[in-house]
Order: structure tokens, then C-alpha cells, then sequence
DNA sequence: AACTATTTATAAGA
DNA sequence: TTCTTATAAATAGTT
């Protein structure tokens, strides 16, 4: 915001993008306790860097204690078990009925999958056990992907810090052999690939 | 920070903190936005006004998705517990020890489907246990096909002796008809169908 | 909700 | 990283 309008798009340089959210996380992190000070608020900010290293802060209290403050504003508005959703026209009763009964299920698959399969359950209740294994299944996939994407984000920092890296040994290697063909030894072959070169690289800097 | 230097404490005339709240909240949200589109960072903010209002931003996903990382996150910090010792060269430990950490993948998972998905497994869990939910619902689907099996077993029983009890009756029927169109009454029109005798068999005989 | 006079944040350079 | 400084952005008080 300062000697030049700033572009709202990911920062490719990346010591520039290093320097900039040291900087701006500062602000961010300062603004927040400001807001929280002047407006009697609880504020949260959980910050992961593009390395995966965590900064936070939590006014008013710890982080823990205000996301199960969110998750229970928030379960209010999202249902989140599910399959529970209020069936229309069953009153509080009806539905811990319902609801027990669900757990009966559950616990006797638990006894039917590790019990042998010996267990004698209906029609209906497998059916009911199915669809909960289903969700939780799909639950899991979806946590995966979660995880999965979290790696490739990663990766994909890694290849931007490696083509930097390469950039800068390329440099390199074309300045030394500029120089070595002005004063020294003749031009006897032109380098026209920056092959093998970039392939030198340290492991040290692959370690984050 | 205009028109006069702000004092970092809580804004006492209530209109007046209401204002600066929204002003504030808009540009602290902003500012989290832009540090995260430009640093590719994943960033999480949660705000609750004075009066218990929620206000929240998450950048690549969800806040749920977010807070998981974050107990992943600061969880390693804390020693894990209950780790299961593996001692190589005891077959029986060896297997016994396995045998726990699939129960303790189990109970995680339980912990993850009914606490609402808050657990924080790690991939490889989450693949066994996915694996293991595969089998259960394939168990569930085998033993549904036997009860399924056994319901068509027990339809093509019935429908068997129906068709017997409808032929009898036909049978009976025919009869009766030879007898009075050669005794009694002329033969003025041949008999084609069998329906609707059929349709007349009691309810008692579908009773098994 | 708009409008500015100022303060604050920060991009670029050292 | 840290400091400096010119400039962009945010916003306090006002309309």
C-alpha cells in the first residue's frame, strides 16, 4: 500500500511473498486486537502459511475455547449428524425415540461386525446400518481429499521455491561462462540447454 | 486513525462502538482476504460482537476443515498418549499390538462420527478405517442378500402352492361345468380362461 | 451512507 | 531481518 498499488493476486517471488506476510500478518494480527479492544469482541484469527507453519490469536480467552464456542453456534444452524434431520410432525419424544433406536442399530452392528457376523438383525436395521456407514465413509473421503489437497498446496510451493532456485543457478551458470568466454578460454562450444545444471541443487533446501 | 488518534481501549458510547465495529470488522475481514490471496495463506478469522453475534471468514475451505488443521496442528506440540510399544521379534506382542491399534482406529472413528467429525485422525488411519467400513458394509450387504434370498425362497413357496391350489380349483370348476353342460344345459359357449376363478382362493391358505 | 482530514499500514529500497 | 520513507489504504469524526 505503499510505492506502488499492490495487485491482488498471489505474490510469485517468493522472498517477496515471505517479506510481504511477515509484514501483513503483523497488521492483520494487530488490527485484531484492535477491533477486539475497541469493540468489547472475541476475536479469533488462525493464519497457516503457505509452508504450513501456524500463527494464531485468540483475545478473550484461548483458541480452544472459542471454536467450541463457533461449533456450537454454529451446530445451531447446521445439523451437522446428518441423517437426523427433523422429520416434520414428530414432537421431542418421537424423536429420542427415533434417535435410540438408531443406536440400538449401531451398537448391534458393532456386535455383528466384531462378533462374527453372528448377530440378528433385520432387514430394515441392516439397511439403516448400511446408509450410516455409507455417510461415514463419504465423511472420510471427504477428510481425505482435505488432507490430500494440504499436501499437494505443499508441493506445490516446493516446485515454485525449486524453479526460483533453478532461475538463480541458471543465472549463475550463464554470468560464469559470459565471463569465462570474455577473458580466459575460448568459446568453443555455445551452452544452449541449462541442462544438467538445475539438477545440483542441495537437498538442504528442499527441507522446510 | 483520521480525524483525531484513537485510544486503545474499549469505545464506551455504544452507537459510537457499534460504528467502528462494523468498520473495523469489514476491514479487518478485507485485510485477512488480501494476505491470504496474496502469501497463499489458509486463514481463518472468527468474530463475535459484544452482543454474541458471530462473524467469520475462511480462506481455501471451510472454518471446520480449518479448525481440524488446527488441533492437528497444536496437538503434535502435546506428547501423544498411549502409544503401543513395538518390539520386534515377538510374533504374538507383535500381533496383539496391531490388533489394539485397529481397535484404537475403531473408537477414533466412533469418536470422529458421533463428535461430529471434530477428531483428528491422519490419513492413514482414516484409509483403515475407511477399509474397515468397506468390509462392514459388505458384510451388511451379503447378509442382507441372504435375508433377501430367503424372502424369494419363501414368495416362490407360496406362489408354488398357489399355482397348485388355482389348478385344483380349475380343475373343479371344469368338472362341475362338463357335468352340467352334459346333463342339464346346453353348451353355449366354450370355456377359454381360466380367470376369474382363480382370484376366489381364501386368505387362509396364504397364511404360513 | 458519504465524505475528507488524518492516521496507519506497508511496498520498495537500503 | 530491520529501518526508512513515500505512498496507498483505512478510518474517526462529521454531514
Amino acid at each position: 500500500m505503499a510505492r506502488g498499488k499492490v495487485q491482488l493476486k498471489r505474490i510469485e517471488n517468493p522472498v517477496h511473498r515471505q517479506v510481504t506476510f511477515c509484514k501483513r500478518r503483523a497488521g492483520l494480527l494487530k488490527k485484531a486486537k484492535e477491533l477486539s479492544v475497541l469493540c468489547d469482541a472475541e476475536i479469533g484469527v488462525i493464519i497457516f502459511s503457505s509452508h504450513g507453519k501456524l500463527y494464531e490469536l485468540a483475545t478473550k480467552g484461548t483458541m480452544q475455547g472459542l471454536t467450541e464456542r463457533y461449533m456450537k453456534s454454529t451446530r445451531e444452524v447446521q445439523p451437522e449428524p446428518a441423517i437426523h434431520e427433523a422429520q416434520p410432525g414428530l414432537d421431542a419424544k418421537e424423536e429420542i425415540n427415533m434417535l435410540k433406536q438408531e443406536i440400538d442399530i449401531l451398537q448391534k452392528g458393532l456386535r455383528y461386525m466384531f462378533g462374527g457376523g453372528a448377530g440378528t438383525m433385520t432387514l430394515d436395521e441392516l439397511d439403516v446400518l448400511e446408509k450410516h456407514l455409507e455417510v461415514w465413509i463419504c465423511n472420510i473421503r471427504s477428510t481425505k481429499m482435505n488432507i490430500m489437497f494440504q499436501e499437494i498446496q505443499l508441493l506445490r510451493n516446493k516446485e515454485g521455491m525449486l524453479k526460483a532456485v533453478n532461475q538463480f543457478l541458471q543465472d549463475k551458470i550463464d554470468q560464469d561462462h559470459h565471463q569465462n568466454s570474455t577473458t580466459a578460454i575460448a568459446d568453443f562450444a555455445p551452452i544452449t540447454t541449462n541442462f544438467p545444471y538445475p539438477l545440483t541443487i542441495q537437498n538442504e533446501i528442499l527441507k522446510f
